[in-house]
DNA sequence: TGACAAAAGTTTCCCAGGAAACAAAACTAA
DNA sequence: TTAGTTTTGTTTCCTGGGAAACTTTTGTCA
């Protein structure tokens, strides 16, 4: 008889998360350079983004976009006020709430980094037709809808 | 005439990069805490699961499987060793080049990291039918397939 | 052989983001 | 009104991982 110790462990590769997980980091990887010459990151354009067209944003608001904690967003705005892409006021009748918004410089960056986020989106997904484009884009949506998934973290 | 700006910014939930993040955040952030209860995380997962069943894996070979530095790996195999999970050895021949290998300990708990890893996907994936899950894990291979995607980062 | 270059790993420094302590404001209830 | 509680936002501390400097070993070639 043999002494090998026999037990089972299923390899990474047969995980639909492992491989979820590598495609979306080198998705995200490659738009962070994109993003790196107009001296910004994924998570700056997120915020800018979600601020972008709307006067009315809210801090907790925010928070819930960009699915961090509050301490973490807090220090996103003091990064984009500093380069005065964004403004933080106080809600009216309020010296507590704050409502944010993209300054003029904040306004005219937004489109140049939203055509490169769609580049980047094209470079890896625009050989897919359209089908099976929307298909994953489906898919992706539904699971976030079967599980009822939110922006982590929740506090 | 209105002094409005005109100006086009694709919202961030018409991009799939940005619902594959989505997901696969949520993904692993499930899986890490799985994890944590056996003290572990995921890379040092995967960085075992890489060694498991093999005593050759080299340092090298480690690094490309983790997608990340050299001194990031380093760093992992220090405290997988100081957990006694790991061991590193010198290959034959050789005062540079490290062999890496799971103790009995590592070797003990591999199997049990990674009954969770297949619960976790089960969690997110197994509510789609065999073909839909099949199709998924295709495509994002074929993904990798036709960028060529290699781990970040390549240094 | 001996000097230089390349390769393998480690360590140091830095930055992003979570946790939690903190300060200030606003609400509640007496 | 004012004391206590809750809410909003900031700051501090800590950890993970990238960049790059550094050390040691190995390879090259003169």
């Amino acid at each position: 008889m043999s002494n090998t110790t026999l037990t089972t462990a299923s390899p990474l590769e047969t995980h639909i998360g492992f491989w979820l997980r590598f495609v979306s980091n080198q998705v995200s990887s490659r738009f962070q350079k994109l993003l790196e010459e107009h001296g910004t990151t994924v998570t700056e354009w997120v915020a800018m983004r979600t601020l972008y067209a709307r006067e009315d944003v809210t801090h907790a608001e925010l928070i819930n976009a960009l699915g961090m904690t509050k301490g973490a967003a807090s220090k996103i705005l003091s990064k984009l006020e500093g380069k005065a892409l964004i403004e933080r006021r106080f809600a009216e009748n309020s010296a507590k709430v704050q409502v944010l918004r993209l300054t003029e410089k904040g306004n005219a960056l937004l489109p140049v980094l939203a055509a490169l986020a769609d580049a980047n989106d094209a470079f890896f997904f625009g050989h897919l037709d359209e089908t099976q484009q929307q298909a994953l884009l489906t898919l992706m949506q539904e699971l976030v809808n079967y599980h009822q998934l939110q922006q982590l973290p929740l506090n």
